[in-house]
DNA sequence: TCAGTTTTAGTCATTGTGACTATAACTAGC
DNA sequence: GCTAGTTATAGTCACAATGACTAAAACTGA
């Protein structure tokens, strides 16, 4: 790698490096409430700049991935999980990033489906936390993570990106936990109800959930695709 | 340069290079109704690949400039103009972009306001062309046209953003022909004047516009400031 | 002075939405 | 087996936003 190698001058003159990173967000019950909250995975750096500070994760791009290839691959290196959704964030490319070279990362942000494989996939070097209690992390990525939190705060309001949080058929009120708790406020369950029967991407099923202590539930289903973005838009 | 003078192997293993390209919106009457239509300005490509066809405006990324500055700069240098409003669109990375290396191109859109200066500022090289009528482009530059329009669209639907197309001072009738011209649609002067006199970010002047065959309009002025990406942010 | 033009104000019906009430359908505990 | 507790689901009401439309106001040019 010519970036290890290099010395003060020769930093000077090569070109601002290139990193792939990935804000990854899952809903997992807040042991306090048992109601879902927001989390994020996080990785330790084990060198130098920043070494011992949380950072997100990522890595250089290689030479045969494409973009969303290799945030997609940091994210099963990480969580050992593939995305249910994948938007690129943001380029971040100031000056003064890292302080010890020039580097232009190109990040992703994802949603997974927790399950209980994925976030036993903790280490001494990988650990999860909420979104909302982070600390100081390496580099610019508490900035970072604020304006993917802003992201996902806006395209969960005018969107249909919340079902990606959840598995294939769900629950109203699921639905409506997942507004609540991304977006952290309180809905009426009626109206709510109300605005999402009236997309025509949410499909009735026949089933019920069993097994709660009240009326059972409808299960539903979510029929539309995810947004067209340019690295969705050839494939149809 | 190591790209230019790096034989087939070398570029293999060669990081991704890095460019800057913009895509650059202006309004300008058009020659048979007079109404405003949607412009930029391409550039001719002077060496392979697709030598002879037109492009995005762009180049490298220099070490010590930051992503909007270098964005800044390539508006500059095809039009002599300062943009009026600037935003990171995309960072595009496909594998096949260009068939003679892999590049990365992050790329911004921007809106000007056209004076006769800048439309004038055109050569063998550097023309302006309609938005809806550019025929084939080098790389993928087709496809990031479309992007940066269904962008420019959609902020213009839900952002304030149309206010950057013109001078400091304008009738609610100029505002209008912006949204015409840019969504292609026919807007009723009305309910249009209700919509905009609602937001708080336009401002009632005392002057009025002389000179037209008709009713001088009132004059009106925008206060509001750019959005928040994550490049405007520090910036208060 | 009048015809032609655009600006500006206002009405009316429809739709979307927040607040709220009421009933339905289940479980748990007695 | 009955009842209280809980959530699901349906519906009402007032209010804000919006599209279609009518009409008056204020200028120019003939």
């Amino acid at each position: 790698m010519y970036t290890t190698s290099a010395n003060v001058a020769e930093r000077q003159t090569a070109p601002p490096s290139l990193a792939i990173s990935t804000v990854i967000f899952a809903l997992r019950p807040s042991e306090a409430s048992g109601r879902p909250t927001l989390w994020l995975p996080l990785v330790r750096r084990i060198r130098e700049p920043f070494k011992g500070l949380w950072a997100l994760p990522g890595g250089p791009l290689t030479h045969s991935e494409s973009l969303p290839d290799a945030a997609s691959r940091n994210l099963r290196e990480t969580t050992g999980l593939a995305p249910s959704y994948l938007e690129q964030l943001y380029a971040f490319g100031g000056l003064h990033r890292s302080p010890t070279q020039r580097v232009v990362s190109i990040v992703y942000w994802a949603l997974v489906q927790p399950t209980e494989a994925a976030l036993a996939d903790e280490s001494e070097n990988v650990r999860w936390f909420r979104a909302d209690k982070l600390g100081d992390l390496a580099f610019d990525h508490n900035a970072i993570v604020d304006y993917a939190l802003w992201r996902l705060r806006n395209k969960l309001a005018y969107g249909s990106i919340a079902y990606h949080f959840l598995g294939e058929y769900f629950t109203l009120a699921q639905v409506r936990e997942v507004y609540e708790a991304v977006l952290d406020t309180h809905l009426d369950p009626a109206n709510f109800r109300r605005h999402i029967k009236a997309t025509p991407e949410i499909e009735e099923t026949g089933e019920y959930l069993q097994g709660g202590k009240h009326r059972p539930p409808r299960l539903y289903r979510f029929t539309g695709r995810p947004g067209l973005d340019p690295d969705n838009r050839s494939t149809p």
